[in-house]
DNA sequence: CGATAGAATGTAAACGTTTGCAAATATGAC
DNA sequence: GTCATATTTGCAAACGTTTACATTCTATCG
């Protein structure tokens, strides 16, 4: 009586069958292994194509204790500024041989939490995250240590894992002095929340340029609201109709920004010339010949590649002996003038 | 001698050690399975918490031949058309239990096949595919039937997978009566290239309003270039110059309608006055105030997720004895009408 | 021709689970 | 107390690889 297996995968071992060799040689030759004689192999690699063989990367995930896989945690891959972060990290990870299990958080902590376990249980060989905020030993006490991880975009304080993100507070000066250098006395900040993770930082950059070039702090020209464009436009309408406002606005993001340039030009006054406006973030519309707002750039995608070949680095490293680099990089934000300030 | 593990992960073998059970019983605890007695499993429970157990999903995966993975491969997930889709497609994969891995082509096919091939050895479940243009010969041979598909945004035409797209031609008939209607009589069509996937829908429902309200199809406004920006601006510009343009446009998609605002402001016209224009697809910066472009809106996010559904449906059918239902899924265009139409 | 080094191949254990089947124990009816 | 039955547990195989070690082959040298 014949054996007959259903619908089983084609595995080495039928290979090896069929090539009369054992299945040690069949892996060691499909690795390109040395120690297998060139016409075993020859004769195995064409069997193994003839006979449609698909590896088993979960069976090698098994012995190698390695997956080949990273997982990537960010909030939402629909806000504008992620997708490239995301390219950079993809196209950073397939070159290193890496595949990447995408996670969006949607902003919410218990998610954010759930998937730090599940992409534990699935092994990945680590983990790169763009936090919510700073709160973080849920996180941290989560993963404890056991897989690498390297933070992008925004980074808790004082953290002991790598991360890579942008220098907020040079970002939030070069954007006052810009406003200064073009003439302005009077710079307002119009900023999202108090515990926004990029606030603080480009808070203390305006503070600098202000203080350097002997300019005041007007405390009611710093007005903060909510991380949307609507908040923007509030706020600059009730300040212009309190005809109390800045001839010039640093915006904590593009998307308050563009809120400011949409309720300047509701309230009759024009830009720049009445009142000039400054972003940050550079996401890709703010390029677009109909909005031409002044800005600062973060570069997103090497953002993103910077922060995997990180992580490979430290993969690689907790491999061998030596102990592993922590890396905690900031990136250099520029300044890119365009319409809506000069 | 005390044999010492280095670093091993604590297994189910280790709690089973703890708790004087067999590791089976321990596997039958944290699975909930029943035919465990209530305090064994307490116990189990307790233990697995304590020692900071984390079941590996590896070998479940390579016993159970289930990964509960999915791959998504899309073109580029820097084109304002895909975080949404992809989005829908996290979100349904989550909700059933699965995750997903994010694969950009970059428009390559040799990419493309090469992640086909990527996420069969990783044993993923199913695949999501926006594919990059018909040319799927490779593509459907490369997976073999081995693994469920469904196609997402785009199909090949006569394929035996199931799909989730839009109704181009109904979105083209709806834009061009769009502008009928507005009492134009002389409607152009601007597009990318003969072999772009969606021109030949979008362009025959073109054909179709016009055929229905008795105007006639003059070849001269219908122009095609590349799938960008510049396109639009270059076509209509030229148009304009040469003192032969039509009154209304309908552009394939929103960033070639974006470039003919564009072109037709530079060239001293205005929009809708002088030329009318509709685009195709409703990315996020078409409803922005400063553009306000008159558009047939894809649910994106729906896409993904009728996507997602109709590909776990394909998977828990394939595992149970009952034939797959293929489903090819049309999703309604809507028109969404903006300042650049009237 | 025999010894020997090196290359090629085979054997078997290991990776951490799930699960069919058998064994043991508990439960209940009489 | 005995038996029958149901529940709980254990045993061992299986999933498809990789790899340390043992064995066999081949070639080279004296």
């Amino acid at each position: 009586m014949i054996k007959i297996k259903s619908t089983t995968e084609v595995t080495i071992k039928d290979i090896a069958r069929k090539a009369n060799v054992s299945y040690a040689t069949v892996s060691r030759a499909l690795n390109n292994k040395r120690g297998v004689r060139e016409a075993t192999r020859a004769k195995i690699l064409e069997l193994s194509a003839e006979m449609f063989y698909t590896p088993n990367a979960i069976a090698r995930g098994l012995v190698k204790k390695q997956t080949l896989t990273l997982g990537l945690i960010i909030p939402d891959i629909t806000n504008p500024f992620y997708p490239e972060v995301a390219r950079g990290i993809e196209d950073g990870a397939t070159e290193g041989g890496f595949s990447i299990f995408l996670c969006n958080t949607n902003w919410e902590r218990e998610k954010e939490v759930h998937y730090l376990r599940l992409l534990a249980e699935k092994r990945v060989d680590g983990i790169i995250l763009a936090p919510i905020d700073n709160e973080v030993e849920a996180v941290e006490s989560s993963l404890a240590g056991k897989i690498p991880v390297v933070y992008v975009s925004n980074a808790p304080h004082r953290t002991q894992h790598s991360f890579v993100v942008i220098d907020n507070v040079l970002g939030g000066f070069l954007a006052t002095e810009h406003l200064i250098q073009a003439g302005h006395r009077t710079i307002g900040f119009v900023g999202s929340t108090e515990d926004s993770l990029t606030i603080a930082g480009r808070l203390k950059g305006y503070h600098r340029a202000l203080k350097k070039h002997g300019l005041p702090v007007e405390k009611k020209y710093t007005q903060l609201g909510e991380f949307k464009q609507e908040t923007g436009y509030r706020i600059v309408r009730r300040m212009i109709a309190e005809r109390d406002y800045p001839r010039a606005i640093f915006a904590e993001n593009d998307l308050l920004a563009l809120g400011i340039l949409q309720g300047v030009k509701a309230s009759g006054l024009s830009v720049p010339g009445d009142v000039a406006v400054v972003g940050f973030d550079d996401i890709p519309f703010a390029g677009f010949p109909e909005v031409q707002l002044t800005t600062i750039n973060q570069p997103k995608y090497e953002m993103g590649r910077r922060a995997v070949e990180t992580l490979l680095e430290q993969i690689g490293g907790s491999a061998g002996a030596q102990s592993v680099q922590i890396r905690q990089i900031y990136l250099k934000p520029k300044l890119v003038v365009r319409k809506s300030s000069v």
